[in-house]
DNA sequence: TCAACATATGAGCAACTGTTCATATGTTCA
DNA sequence: TGAACATATGAACAGTTGCTCATATGTTGA
């Protein structure tokens, strides 16, 4: 079956729920919404940044920490770093030669206890 | 800098969080109950996915109206419907020539408002 | 200022992911 | 049973991602 085909079934197919369609659209939320929100969720779906986040959820920690603590690489550990700090999950501030990340609020281990309620049923 | 260099690090650098580390491991869950979350969320880190949650927040609703209403492949949507069953996101149900696909639970939408909140701040 | 330490970053690569296309499976009705 | 509709699925491909390696940037103390 092709996409036209498929097409065609929006104005033959029985169940036409043409109403509710309209009416879904008015409550979703917009691309850029939609997009941000995917991004954010692409943070937690990995499982280095998880644990990452995990290690950070305990304590603070400088990146030569982390990067022992998961026996991981200085350099793997940085670049996720980035990313977490992009998408505003941790913060950081320099102290003297280390850079010391913590989680940035309470919403990580708010998404990340929603997320584990799901996956213990 | 190499990871020599790095692995170094843990032994003689001045702040050595050896306790904390070790204290946090403990609490750390296992590898597998991990990788479990990272895959949770990784179902909420596409764009595609996330529309069609929403969708299925507003109504449920057969695989060739998800198709009609998001403009997309009923292809490129049985492919993700796939996925988010497998992560018990989603129920279907057959009905007739249809297949009727829902939230699972409310999970869903409790994840997806916590991170709904963290984008809006 | 220089050496040592700590972190950040760009390039390159292998693995993964989402879509398309073609086709298979499943369901209804005549 | 066969035609039409609805959904599922495998293969292929392009785009993305996370890691490694090499190197750059930043900080401290002598």
């Amino acid at each position: 079956m092709s996409l036209n085909d498929t097409e065609h079934c929006e104005i033959s197919h029985e169940h036409k729920h043409d109403d509710k369609i309209s009416e879904f659209k008015k409550m979703m939320p917009d691309e850029d919404k939609l997009y941000d929100l995917a991004e954010l969720f692409k943070c937690f779906g990995d499982s280095t940044r998880i644990r990452i986040l995990f290690a950070l959820f305990e304590s603070e920690m400088c990146v030569c920490d982390i990067a022992n603590t998961l026996d991981m690489t200085q350099s793997a550990v940085s670049h996720q770093l980035k990313i977490l700090k992009q998408a505003k999950l941790i913060d950081f501030r320099r102290e003297g030669k280390s850079v010391i990340y913590k989680l940035a609020d309470d919403h990580v281990s708010s998404i990340i206890a929603q997320g584990a309620e799901h996956i213990l049923e």
